[in-house]
DNA sequence: AACTCGGGGCC
DNA sequence: GGCCCAGAGTT
């Protein structure tokens, strides 16, 4: 296996030094910039975490300010990324290194895996990229193409078969030059052995010894066990107006989109008049109503299906469990996930602008 | 080992 | 509509 596989290697380097792409993090390749880059990219294209890394550089450019930044206002920084836990434990990390580290994050691919959010992926991409040490960083793309260069049928979302993986690249990763070596292998998954369609062969360094291209096995490598269906649940969202301000409503602690701010929902599709009710079981005064159209969001293990109302209501008091808001203010300090982003123009509206359906 | 945790682009 | 992405933490 290893002496097959060692063929990899050379080819693999001299078309990455072709190919590479030129993407922001690589421009000065120091810890904490792949460290930030990393964290982004996990189960997330580049292309999409681009804008969002740029922002965030410029406005945390170091350690210390991570470290120091309040939560609302990272969760804003990571606002339609996703996967908001990422930045928290990133935040927990950055604090460890601080008082553990004096302040540099550590070289060493075992200890980078006890800081929170740093697995074994990040701790090898860290390891090989910033400092040059020989450690494997196997992600998706790493699995999908050494499975079809060794026609691996077993199942590449097993942890047995993740780290068998890595102990093979190890074994023939070149020791000067790991992280270009492990850039290229996820290289070429994202640019030629892709993940869905085609894989573009012809331009593949590997063509000559690829197993899977030799057999004509690429569409069935890598193989994946079957995930369960996604469970469906059913909302009502209210966008509760009193005319200058938006009702939103901090999610709890833990769970789903923790911490972060939505508009008030729940469970179940009400129909108009139970919608009038939970209002005023909530305290308030409601004037009018109008019924929106439904929309759906799709999470990685939950789908909501959302229906929704536009709610005028006199002066509100503050109840503690809503905050009254100017809309404006909204998109400048309050994280709110993309889920709602289907009902963001009735946030935003003037009053008046909007024929309301029916008065109460 | 199974489940949780976001969002978007591509087929 | 399904797939998967420079994965990691929790149970």
């Amino acid at each position: 296996m290893k002496e097959n596989l060692e063929q990899i290697v050379q080819p693999l380097l001299r078309w990455f030094d072709q190919n590479a792409r030129i993407l922001p993090w690589r421009d000065q390749p120091t810890p904490y910039r792949v460290w930030v880059s990393e964290i982004m990219l996990q189960q997330t294209r580049v292309e999409a975490v681009k804008p969002f890394y740029q922002r965030f550089m410029e406005a945390l450019p170091d350690i210390q300010t991570l470290a120091n930044c309040e939560e609302e206002e990272l969760l804003k920084l990571w606002e339609g990324l996703g996967y908001y836990n990422r930045v928290r434990n990133m935040q927990i990390a950055a604090r460890t290194v601080i008082e553990e580290y004096g302040g540099k994050l550590p070289d060493d691919y075992l200890e980078l895996q006890q800081l929170k959010g740093i697995g074994s992926y990040t701790a090898g991409a860290i390891a090989s990229i910033a400092y040059g040490k020989v450690a494997p960083a196997v992600d998706g793309n790493v699995l999908r193409v050494i499975s079809r260069v060794t026609l691996s049928r077993e199942d590449i979302l097993k942890q047995s078969v993740k780290r068998g993986m890595e102990q093979a690249i190890v074994e023939i990763m070149p020791a000067d030059r790991p992280g270009a070596f492990n850039q290229a292998l996820m290289e070429l998954g994202a640019m030629v052995c892709v993940p869905n369609g085609e894989p573009h062969c012809e331009s593949c360094p590997l063509k000559g010894l690829c197993l899977a291209r030799k057999m004509g096995a690429m569409d069935e490598i890598p193989v994946k066990k079957a995930k369960k269906p996604r469970r469906i649940e059913e909302k009502t969202v209210m966008i509760i107006r009193d005319g200058e301000h938006l009702a939103i409503h901090k999610r709890p602690p833990k769970g789903l989109l923790s911490g972060l701010y939505e508009l008030p929902n729940t469970e179940g599709h009400l129909t108009q008049n139970e919608a009038v009710a939970w209002i005023k079981e909530k305290g308030f005064s409601p004037i009018r109503i109008k019924g929106l159209e439904t929309a759906k969001h799709i999470f990685s293990h939950v789908e909501w299906h959302m229906t929704a109302y536009l709610i005028l209501i006199e002066d509100p008091q503050e109840t503690g469990e809503y905050l009254f808001v100017e809309p404006e203010k909204t998109e400048e300090k309050y994280p709110i996930p993309a889920a709602f982003a289907a009902y963001a123009r009735y946030m935003e509206i003037k009053l008046g602008q909007e024929k309301y359906r029916e008065d109460l």
